[in-house]
DNA sequence: CCGACGATATGAACACAGTTCAAAGGAGAC
DNA sequence: GTCTCCTTTGAACTGTGTTCATATCGTCGG
């Protein structure tokens, strides 16, 4: 833990910090070189010397926003305390909804950003996604415990993405006015109506 | 209709037909100013006489792109013939994930695109959306006669996000490897489910 | 304390985008 | 033919991310 070391962890810090602070601003295309050495007071070259470019440096805002996000979406379970599983998955969605719409900007820049090639998603990515998923799981295993791994694999990716898709156009178009109950009932709808489907 | 006119509009044509191609075989990041016109066989300047920006070129080129998937999915939907109205939404459901399959840095494309100030979305964007959302529209209007139409509305933009998310997510992770069946699955039972619920 | 050397940080310079605009080119009128 | 006005051109400008020769710093032997 030599000086050297603490200096660059800090400056890492800093640096997430003012790239944090953007985003949540003014969304991924805010975040400059120049600008954010600046802000963070350093050189533009001492951002290469901690992140390989600033892709990564991205990456690693989008670690915090997933980890808060995740924060926020059991903390959100918690307090709704025991219900049945599918007003779990409810209160989730609609958790992740919340999110979504009090930080638009950080949350498109998660999927804004570009997995350059298409390969090397961070393994800490599919991780994160992992544990969003499980949350999910949980409760549709509840629900249909006749449903073998498989089965309960293809609900969990079938209903974030419903839900995902509809927290997209809800935040896309705030413009074009689809109000946040709407968006509300259709997430509801959508989670009951598969809640209450019979397998095949 | 003077010989500029026409002069014009071919070399639109030809930017367009450059911009599609680079667009289906590289995706978006691969329109350059530069390339574009030594393949259209202009100078730079000249793709600025004719469009205000690149942005307006993409614009174009996710036009086209608007309209050869909704023929796709209109024909999709004719070849099925008289099915009922579930089915009728699963076959179109398949024919967009189809589209996106089979183009998928094209149809990436036309979301990848960023509506730089929010607010002047171009109308013919929202009408071609409108065209898609009242194709899905009709069969819930005969699956739920009863529904008023904010209902189906509602309806309508919950299903078609739902399905969208679900394609997304298979498009964007082709190596995350959900193989193609699952979505389909995915989809026709987001779409059974939708279509056995009650309305509350 | 000094000096020297390897590690570290710096920011000017480079590469490469989109976009502009002064200048060249060309079509038509007389 | 030449004058005028519109069109077209591509070099130049602006603004990115990234690099790398150079300057600076920290450490350690003398």
């Amino acid at each position: 833990m030599s000086a050297v070391e603490d200096r660059r962890a800090a400056l890492r810090e800093t640096l997430i910090d003012a790239a944090e602070r953007r985003v949540e601003a003014d969304g991924l295309a805010s975040i400059r070189a120049r600008d954010l050495a600046k802000e963070a007071g350093c050189s533009v070259g001492a951002i290469y010397n901690i992140f390989d470019d600033l892709d990564a440096l991205i990456l690693a805002v989008n670690l915090r926003t997933f980890a808060k996000m995740g924060t926020e979406i059991r903390q959100a379970m918690a307090e709704a305390g025991d219900v049945p599983p599918a007003q779990r998955m409810i209160v989730m969605a609609n958790a992740y909804l919340d999110y979504a719409s009090a930080h638009p900007r950080r949350w498109r820049t998660l999927f804004d950003f570009k997995m350059s090639t298409e390969s090397d998603v961070p393994e800490w990515y599919l991780k994160a996604l992992g544990e969003l998923f499980e949350l999910i799981a949980t409760p549709l295993r509840e629900l249909f415990p006749e449903a073998e791994p498989e089965r309960i694999d293809m609900l969990t990716r079938g209903l974030f993405s419903s839900v995902h898709g509809i927290v997209l156009l809800g935040v896309e178009s705030r413009i074009s006015g689809v109000p946040r109950a709407r968006l509300e009932e259709m997430i509801a709808f959508i989670i009951t109506a598969a809640s209450d489907a019979t397998l095949n």
